[in-house]
DNA sequence: ATGCCGGGCGAAGCCCGA
């Protein structure tokens, strides 16, 4: 069994103590990481290699951020998603996981928000989607085991918000953000948790704004994609609420899926 | 609701996130 969680964590210098708490207790042998926030350099390494992680990091300073952490030994393929030489946002690197005699292609995934949408973010936001799209194809032309997690920025549907009429302009739930989610999907990805977790409006996110949190006022917006190979080792996947109850909590919660053998 | 909260940067207050 391999367990392969994600999570957006916001800072991983501000979340170091509650990430290192984390790790331990849930023990994940893949974890993706978003927004951390810091130049490779300042990677706290050690202190995740202490927990026995290899990690492979790609990073910028003050924004964006993603990571790949491993028990296992682990070989980067993509520090940067293909399809534009002149995007230098730090959003996205891929790697093999070696298990034993069953390699997992992992990538972690940092999606533009996109916000707000009368600006040039958002047409970034589009066609980032649409290099995710034609990276993804090539993937699965593979036909390999991979699982592509992360912080999406996208609500797939009206039961992944709390709101689906106030955020139905918003760039996490517009039309021609669902539109390309669903053609990625569409390609024969498989949704981990919505595939084991039928019922309406669990979140992976809450706005430290506003008391959502305690009202559970929340967003689904951090996935993990499956490709066929993957999904059909699909065994659990959850939202893991814990760490968001925290003091110094991540505005995000981490969410994982295991992978039989 | 213009902000609310929280992090980065850098040493006050602005930018950014979702």
């Amino acid at each position: 069994m391999i367990k392969i969680a994600t999570w957006n964590v916001n800072s991983i210098k501000a979340r170091l103590p509650n990430a290192l708490a984390w790790l331990e207790s849930a023990a994940p042998d893949v974890v993706l990481l978003q927004e951390t926030k810091c130049l490779e350099e300042n990677f706290p390494d050690m202190e995740i290699g202490d927990l026995g992680y290899n990690t492979a990091v790609v990073g910028q300073k003050s924004y964006n951020g993603v990571a790949i952490l491993s028990k296992h030994p682990l070989t980067v393929e993509h520090r940067a998603l293909p399809g534009d030489e002149s995007d230098e946002q730090a959003r996205y690197v891929e790697a093999i996981v070696e298990c034993g005699e069953r390699p997992v292609r992992v990538a972690s995934i940092y999606l533009p928000n996109g916000n707000p949408t009368d600006t040039e973010k958002f047409p970034y936001k589009l066609g980032w989607m649409e290099r995710l799209v034609d990276h993804a194809q090539g993937l699965m032309d593979l036909e390999e085991c991979f699982v592509l997690g992360g912080d999406y920025n996208v609500c797939p549907t009206d039961a992944d918000v709390y709101d689906p009429e106030g955020w139905r302009d918003d760039a996490l739930c517009h039309p021609e953000t669902r539109r390309r989610f669903r053609t990625l999907v569409n390609l024969g990805l498989t949704d981990a948790f919505r595939t084991l977790h039928p019922e309406l409006h669990r979140y992976s996110f809450w706005d430290y704004q506003a008391g959502r949190w305690q009202k559970d006022e929340g967003l689904r917006i951090d996935h993990l994609l499956l490709s066929p190979q993957a999904a059909d080792r699909l065994a659990e996947a959850e939202i893991d609420k814990a760490p968001r109850g925290r003091p110094k909590a991540s505005d995000h919660t981490p969410v994982w899926c295991t992978l039989e053998d």
